[in-house]
DNA sequence: CTTGACTCTGTACCATAGTCCAGACTGTAC
DNA sequence: GTACAGTCTGGACTATGGTACAGAGTCAAG
């Protein structure tokens, strides 16, 4: 058996916020966790990889039901393999237009930056040309 | 001179809420328009492309305030040219940091949908390992 | 010159995603 | 055994990003 935390302890391992758990919780993206026999919660290891998976998936710009999705996919037992399969296909597409959107920005700001090389004003800056492709996709 | 839309027709061009576009207009990031006699706001092809990089950003898990500052790099005059390129690197790693986890994500799907056939129930799907791995960016 | 669609301002309302607090109980270090 | 930090529940509050009226004025086709 691995370590095991208080949702203070799982709060500062994550750097969430402890209502954030508790909210998370009632959410349904995190499990309810085992209690002592205060009611205190305990949790082990796993819970901080599945909230650091909920805080990453945020960042990039997945709605809460999004991850939920994701998570039910990563661990429900109960699904079937093709409904996996299924669901995993459509998240897939959506995925990749994210990162071509992100990559086109990336190369405009990139573009931006290696050009413009930092002295005087700017008025044909490589990013006002650059940056009108980025909403193309 | 290009063609020039009344509200109603910039909402239809870029898919968004006539209100939205009110809304984003008090927030500053899209800049007061020019006005018929009447009031009505007058807008031209510019700032569809403006508008759908606010949507794309969004998409892409920025916030207003942050699309608010890629489109000050990409359009205000007043900023020197190292003052862009200061604030240009700064978004680019954090860029490159959203593609890597999505790429891992996207991975991570990919694997789970060809090497899940679809048939039955799981238990050792590839998704429960590869998943794992998209939190540790 | 009327009718129906469009737009104006301002304010109210909504969903999402938290965050905070009160009042009570628990854990632990001294 | 008493401080003092940590946790409990439940409910109130906040910030962000819109969305929806209401009531008044405007546009354009017939």
């Amino acid at each position: 058996m691995g370590t095991t935390f208080s949702i203070g302890k799982l709060a500062q391992q994550a750097q969430v916020n402890i209502d954030t758990i508790r909210f998370y919780e009632r959410r349904g993206l995190l499990p309810e966790p085992a209690r002592r026999a205060s009611g205190y919660r305990v949790y082990n290891a796993d819970t901080v990889d599945r909230l650091r998976f909920i805080v990453h998936g945020k960042e990039l710009g997945f709605s809460l039901a999004e991850i939920s999705d994701l998570l039910t996919l990563k661990v429900d037992p109960e699904t079937s393999c093709g409904a996996v399969k299924l669901r995993a296909d459509a998240k897939i597409s959506s995925v990749r237009e994210k990162i071509e959107a992100l990559q086109m920005i990336e190369q405009a700001l990139t573009k931006l930056s290696s050009e413009c090389h930092g002295a005087g004003p700017r008025g044909d800056c490589p990013i006002i040309h650059a940056l009108e492709f980025v909403g193309e996709a």
